[in-house]
DNA sequence: TGGAATGCATCTACACCGTAGACTCTAGGC
DNA sequence: GCCTAGAGTCTACGGTGTAGATGCATTCCA
């Protein structure tokens, strides 16, 4: 006969097949739908087989965590670093929005482990705009001031509106109004007076408007004190 | 005999009982640690009980979000609409620190559940905090401008901060020097200079600088649309 | 050419999980 | 006394991650 089926399905695998169809995986069936079981059966493979390729189910959502992230384009010699972050902030956001289902990873993961022994996938982000703001004229001490400043807030903006975020947009309005609904209208008036502007939330200007506050405030407190960049 | 027993270890359940346990155990043990097995086994309850209380495992995880959230105080009518705010941030960053391990609820959950149908106790910051807001002065859509910008980042600081931090501050800087020695010099020059400076981060002086920027920048683009506030 | 060794795929098994559904037991009302 | 309602318990089902043994093919060396 010809060569073990690497017909249809049963494609040679590696790495990044399997990390890519746990992806994949996640993307339409969401997190709780990934387990080794059901990545096998995608991949046509005996579950335990996919141990070659992942130590633990764990190394496996660390590997996805690392491939997404490989999405995201930074060119750190950028002398522009303000417009520099400012097309980062928006690649990831939109990142995110492509992959709603991973974001739990990509917060949550790093969590459960020390900095130096992440995946490095996962650092290449900081290393980089580091080396952005650095090559800018930041110290480095006022580098990962300012990353920390961003990158928290680019994050946490992410986290906020995905939690705003309902899939359909029609049922969106619907499922708020619904929800809105059994607020009790004495504890919370605000919220429920707000419905409308809740339901079209403009991500991308929001982001915007938050990074050009906390850039430009970032610059001049940082050149304000004579100490770097612009 | 006596009443069935009350003593020690099977005092009469209700929910908050077993939230609270359930919360202790995550706190010591971890979020994987806790199932319904291991928490019945902490009440000295068959497992099965515990779904009078909990109608399954989401709405137990639900639960302990909205009892550690209830540890947050917010004085909706405080004319000092920036001071509290400032408060606000450092009481739930220090809330986060107390309960670390349960940060990755608070964040994801969220994502999981329409606003609307959320448990009402994790609904209340958002609501008191637009009370404070549109109390200050500002029209209730800016209102929510500022909180999105505020809590946005506030997370993301959480998130931030708890993703550099170690549980023993020698074993953090011991850690974060094994684990960056891991990194290769080549790839991550920035990152492995900066070893030391990552090491004693101040999360509260980092936190309250970033407000104040984001504080500060909001009021201006605010006011100097002659909009809201002050 | 005949092993021996090496790696990959598969199978079985174990301990755990959430929870549906049936069962027992107890307390109270009549 | 019995009846009912509800709380507590037990068993069982279908799922999970993964250790360890087993089968299979290939490659290497004598």
């Amino acid at each position: 006969m010809s060569a073990p089926q690497d017909t249809d399905s049963r494609k040679r695998l590696n790495r990044e097949v399997v990390l890519q169809t746990a992806l994949e995986l996640v993307d339409s069936e969401g997190l709780e739908a990934l387990s080794m079981r059901r990545l096998g059966q995608a991949l046509d493979r005996d579950p335990m087989g996919l141990y070659r390729y992942a130590a633990n189910r764990a190394d496996l959502l660390d590997g996805i965590t690392e491939l997404v992230l490989n999405e995201l384009a930074i060119f750190p010699t950028d002398p522009d670093w303000q417009a520099q972050l400012r097309r980062i902030a928006h690649d990831l956001r939109l990142l995110a929005l492509r992959h709603p289902n991973v974001v739990p990873l990509l917060v949550t993961r790093p969590l459960s482990t020390p900095l130096g022994l992440r995946p490095l996938g996962t650092l290449r982000p900081l290393e980089q705009i580091l080396g952005l703001l650095i090559e800018a004229g930041f110290e480095p001490n006022n580098a990962l001031h300012v990353y920390r400043a961003y990158y928290g807030f680019l994050y946490g903006h992410i986290l906020n509106e995905l939690q705003e975020f309902i899939v359909d947009a029609e049922e969106n309005v619907a499922l708020l109004r619904l929800g809105l609904h059994r607020l009790p209208a004495r504890d919370f008036p605000h919220l429920r007076e707000l419905a409308p502007v809740l339901a079209d939330y403009d991500g991308a200007a929001e982001l915007d408007e938050g990074i050009s506050i906390l850039l430009s405030g970032l610059a001049e407190r940082l050149t304000g004190r004579g100490v770097a960049a612009g």
